[in-house]
DNA sequence: AGCACGCCGACT
DNA sequence: GTCGGCGTGCTC
C-alpha cells in the first residue's frame, strides 16, 4: 500500500491536530475526498470526522488504521465555507474538527446522510391512467385517481387537504400499481414581492448604497429605533433576489419572532427559511441542505445560521449587530457578526450591519472608513424621540426601589390611557435574603455568591450554578425571624405595582414567563390597547412593537455605572437607548423616567444630552486611553479546577510559555475571575492584550502547543476566548 | 473530551 | 475478599 495517500482527518476532539487514516479497505484516497465526512475508530470509540486533506502521513513510521467509510459521495463542505471555517479555526485557535462540528447541524455532525429536500409527489401509472374507470365510482380510490388525472401530479403534503385519508389512499393505489410516488424537484421559486411603504430619502439613500456595492463591502446601517431599518433590509433583499442570489439575515436570539418571519414572507414573496432554537434536528438539517443546494433563497436565523452554505450568496444582513447573543459563550467561542464579515469578504458580497446602538468596534470601523456609514436619523411617521427625565434617588424614600415620583408618573400615564414599561436590569425576586438582626445572608454552598429569593420568598436559587433550596423560616445563625429580602428584582417590583395599581393589568416579562413558545406575544395580546404595566428586564428592550407604550420607568441602573467590566458602560448605554426607544410611536411622544443615585454621572449626562453617538465618542476616547478594544486586541485564557492552586499553576505556566515566545505581550493575571467560584470549581483567568492583533495571534500560535503539553493542563479545565465579550 | 489502565478504602 | 475512587496516559 503506497502510504502517500492517506486521509488527514479532523475529529471533534480538543486535540489541535489532524489524524491520519488509511482509506477504507478496498478504496483509494483521492484529493476529491477532501470535505467529505468519514467514520473512523478513534481509540475504541467510533467518531464521525471530516477529511481535511489527502496526502502523505505526517509520521511515516506510524501504523495507521483504515477509516471505516466515507460518508458522502460528494464533499459536504468545500469552497468558500470550507475556507472560512479554516480561517475560524486559526482565529479561535481551535481544532478544525471542533469548528466543523460546531458549523454542521447535529444530524450531519453525527454522520447522518444529507437529507432530501425535495417534495414527494404522486401521479398515476400507465395502468392507473387506463384502469381508473374500473374503480367503483364515488369510492376513495376512484376519487383520488380522478384527482390525479385532473392535476397530473399532486404533492403528498396536500393530499389530505383534497381528500380524507388521501395519503393512505394514495399508498393503497401505489400497492395496486395504479399510482406511483416520485421525488419532485423543488419548485423553482419566482419571487413575487409585495411593495411596502415608500422609503424616505434616508432609507432610499441607504438602499441605493447597498445596491451600489458590488462585491464585498461592509455597511453600517445606523438608524434610531423606529427609523425603518427593516424596510431597508427588505429592499436590499428584494434586489438580491432579483439578481438571482441568496440572502442571509442574522437576528439576535429573541429578535426572531413569528411576526418578523411573516413580514419577510409576505413582502418578499418567496419561501423564507428560518433557523432558530425552536427547530428540531431534522428541520435544521433539511434547512441546511436546502441552503447547500441553493433551494433556500432567503435564510433568517440566529447565531448559528452564520454557518449555512451559500453557493449563490448575494447579501448578508446582521440585524442589531451590537447584540451580545451573537457571541457564542462556550465551545468554539465565535462571534457571528465577525464571522459574517469574513464570509462576506470570501463570498464577495455586501454585509449590512444594522443597529440603533452600534457596538464601539463597529462604530470605530465606520469612522475609520473601513465600513460605509449609512444613517437613518428620523423615526417613521414623524414620531418624536422620547424625553428623558432623571430622578435623584439620594435620601429619598422608596418602596421596592421605586420613588413616589415614579409611582405618580406611572399613575399619570395610566390615567391618560397609556401603557407603562418598568425596566429593571436584573432578574429574580430579591438578590439576597438578609437577616436584619445579625446580618446573615443566604449564600450558595457551592459558589461563593448570594442566593436570590424566588417565588414570593419561598425559594432560594443560585443564579450561577442553578442550585435551589427552600428559604429558611428563621435565621440559621441567630434564630431571629427578621429575614428580609434585600434589594429588588422584577418579582418584588411586580408585587408592589400590582398592589398599587390594582385597577390595571400588571405583566411581568422575563426569561421565566417567555420561555414558552410565543409566550410574550400572547401576554402582549392579552394586554391589547388597554392601560397596563409591563415589568421586565433586558428582554423588553428590543423587538416587539408596543404601540401603546407612552412611558418608560428605568430602575436599578446604578450597578451598571460602576462595574469593573470595561464593556459595562457600553452595554448600559445600549440598553437605555433601546428601552427608551420603546416609548412613544407615531402620534404619541413618549418619555423616560430614570431613577439613579448618580444623576451627575458622566455616562448618563452625555447619553441624555447628546444621545448614543455622543456617548460612544466619549467612550471610545476612554477606551483608547485605557488601551481597550477596539484599540487593543484581547484574548482570555480561563482555567477552572477543584483546587485554586491547580488553576493558578496552570495559568502561571501558560504565562511563562507565552512570555518565552513574546517578551512584549501584555499579560494581566492570573487573577481570580469576577465570579471566582462556580458550581464548586475555582475559576482563574489570564488576560492577554496587544495593540497588534497579529502579535497576539503569533504569540498564541507559538505558545499553544507548549500550553497543551503542560503537565498542569491535565489537572484543570481550560479554554481560550479570543475577543472575549465579558471578562469573566 | 472520552476511555482505559492502575493502584488504595468501605462494603454487597 | 470485591466495587470504585480519580491520577495519568493515549488517541492516527
Amino acid at each position: 500500500m503506497p502510504p502517500d495517500h492517506t486521509l488527514q482527518v479532523a475529529l471533534p476532539v480538543p486535540l489541535p491536530r489532524l489524524f491520519d487514516y488509511l482509506p477504507p479497505i478496498g478504496q483509494a484516497a483521492s484529493p476529491g475526498d477532501v470535505g467529505k465526512r468519514v467514520s473512523v475508530m478513534f481509540g475504541n470509540r467510533a467518531l464521525t470526522g471530516f477529511v481535511a486533506g489527502v496526502g502523505p502521513p505526517a509520521d511515516p513510521g506510524l501504523d495507521l488504521r483504515p477509516a471505516d467509510a466515507l460518508l458522502d459521495a460528494a464533499p459536504l463542505l468545500h469552497g468558500e465555507l470550507l475556507e472560512s471555517l479554516h480561517w475560524l479555526a486559526r482565529y479561535t485557535h481551535a481544532p478544525l474538527g471542533e469548528v466543523v462540528a460546531t458549523a454542521l447541524p447535529v444530524l450531519l455532525r453525527q454522520g447522518e446522510p444529507l437529507p432530501d429536500t425535495h417534495a414527494w409527489h404522486w401521479r398515476l401509472t400507465e395502468a392507473g391512467l387506463s384502469g381508473r374507470e374500473r374503480l367503483r365510482a364515488g369510492s376513495r380510490p376512484r376519487r383520488l385517481a380522478d384527482l390525479l388525472a385532473q392535476h397530473g401530479t399532486l404533492d403528498e403534503d396536500v393530499l389530505d387537504l383534497h381528500l380524507d385519508t388521501g395519503r393512505a389512499t394514495a399508498r393503497d393505489l401505489g400497492k395496486r400499481g395504479l399510482a406511483e410516488r416520485f421525488a419532485a424537484p423543488p419548485a423553482a421559486v419566482a419571487a413575487s414581492p409585495r411593495s411596502g411603504p415608500a422609503l424616505n430619502d434616508e432609507q432610499q439613500a441607504a438602499a441605493d448604497a447597498i445596491f451600489g456595492t458590488s462585491g464585498f463591502g461592509a455597511l453600517l446601517l445606523d438608524g434610531v429605533t423606529g427609523s425603518g431599518k427593516t424596510e431597508v433590509y427588505l429592499h436590499a433583499i428584494a434586489d438580491c433576489l432579483r439578481r438571482g442570489r441568496q440572502a442571509l439575515v442574522l437576528v439576535p436570539e429573541i429578535g426572531l419572532t413569528p411576526q418578523t418571519l411573516s413580514r419577510f414572507r409576505e413582502r418578499l414573496g418567496v419561501p423564507v427559511h428560518a433557523l432558530h432554537s425552536g427547530l428540531n434536528d431534522g428541520e435544521r438539517a433539511r434547512t441546511w441542505a436546502a441552503c447547500l443546494r441553493g433551494e433556500a433563497r432567503v435564510i433568517v436565523g440566529t447565531r448559528s445560521a452564520v454557518f449555512t452554505p451559500l453557493p449563490e450568496a448575494g447579501l448578508i444582513v446582521v440585524d442589531e449587530e451590537h447584540d451580545g447573543s451573537y457571541k457564542q459563550q462556550d465551545g468554539i467561542r465565535y462571534h457571528a457578526r465577525d464571522f459574517a464579515l469574513v464570509r462576506g469578504k470570501a463570498l464577495d458580497v455586501p454585509v449590512v450591519l444594522g443597529s440603533a446602538t452600534p457596538s464601539l468596534e463597529t462604530l470605530h470601523n465606520a469612522r475609520s472608513g473601513r465600513y460605509a456609514h449609512l444613517r437613518l436619523s428620523r423615526r417613521a411617521g414623524e414620531a418624536q424621540p422620547p424625553a428623558v427625565r432623571v430622578l435623584d434617588m439620594r435620601k429619598r424614600a422608596q418602596q421596592a426601589g421605586l420613588l413616589s415620583d415614579t409611582l405618580q408618573a406611572i399613575r399619570q400615564a395610566l390615567d391618560a390611557g397609556g401603557q407603562v414599561l418598568v425596566f429593571k436590569n436584573r432578574r429574580g425576586y430579591a438578590p439576597v435574603l438578609l437577616c436584619h438582626d445579625c446580618g446573615w445572608s443566604a449564600q450558595c454552598k457551592r459558589c461563593d455568591s448570594p442566593m436570590t429569593v424566588h417565588a414570593g420568598g419561598k425559594r432560594l436559587q443560585c443564579h450561577h450554578c442553578g442550585a435551589r433550596q427552600a428559604a429558611p423560616p428563621a435565621c440559621p445563625d441567630c434564630g431571629g425571624l427578621a429575614l428580609q429580602p434585600q434589594g429588588i428584582g422584577t418579582e418584588r417590583l411586580e408585587e408592589l405595582l400590582a398592589e398599587q395599581f390594582a385597577d390595571v393589568a400588571v405583566l411581568r416579562v422575563d426569561r421565566g414567563t417567555t420561555q414558552k413558545r410565543d409566550g410574550l406575544a400572547q401576554q402582549l395580546a392579552k394586554l391589547g390597547d388597554t392601560p397596563g404595566i409591563l415589568v421586565g428586564t433586558q428582554i423588553l428592550a428590543k423587538g416587539h412593537d408596543l404601540p401603546h407604550l407612552t412611558r418608560v420607568a428605568v430602575v436599578g441602573v446604578d450597578e451598571g455605572l460602576f462595574s469593573t467590566d470595561f464593556r459595562a458602560g457600553e452595554k448600559l448605554a445600549q440598553q437605555l437607548i433601546q428601552v427608551a426607544g420603546r416609548a412613544g410611536r407615531a402620534g404619541k411622544r413618549g418619555d423616560v423616567w430614570l431613577q439613579t443615585h448618580h444623576p451627575d454621572h458622566p455616562l448618563l449626562n452625555t447619553l441624555i444630552s447628546g444621545g448614543y453617538h455622543a456617548f460612544a465618542e466619549a467612550e471610545l476616547e476612554q477606551r483608547q486611553m485605557a488601551g481597550f478594544p477596539p484599540f487593543a486586541h484581547l484574548a482570555l485564557l480561563r482555567a477552572e479546577a477543584q483546587h485554586v492552586d491547580a488553576a493558578q499553576q496552570f495559568l502561571q505556566a501558560a504565562k511563562r510559555a507565552l512570555r518565552a515566545h513574546d517578551a512584549s505581550l501584555e499579560m494581566h493575571g492570573p487573577l481570580p475571575a469576577p465570579m471566582p467560584r462556580r458550581a464548586g470549581l475555582h475559576r482563574v483567568q489570564l488576560l492577554l492584550s496587544s495593540a497588534e492583533r497579529r502579535a497576539l495571534h503569533r504569540a498564541l500560535d507559538l505558545a499553544l502547543p507548549d500550553i497543551h503539553a503542560l503537565p498542569e493542563a491535565r489537572r484543570t479545565r481550560w479554554s481560550l476566548d479570543v475577543d472575549p465579550m465579558d471578562l469573566y
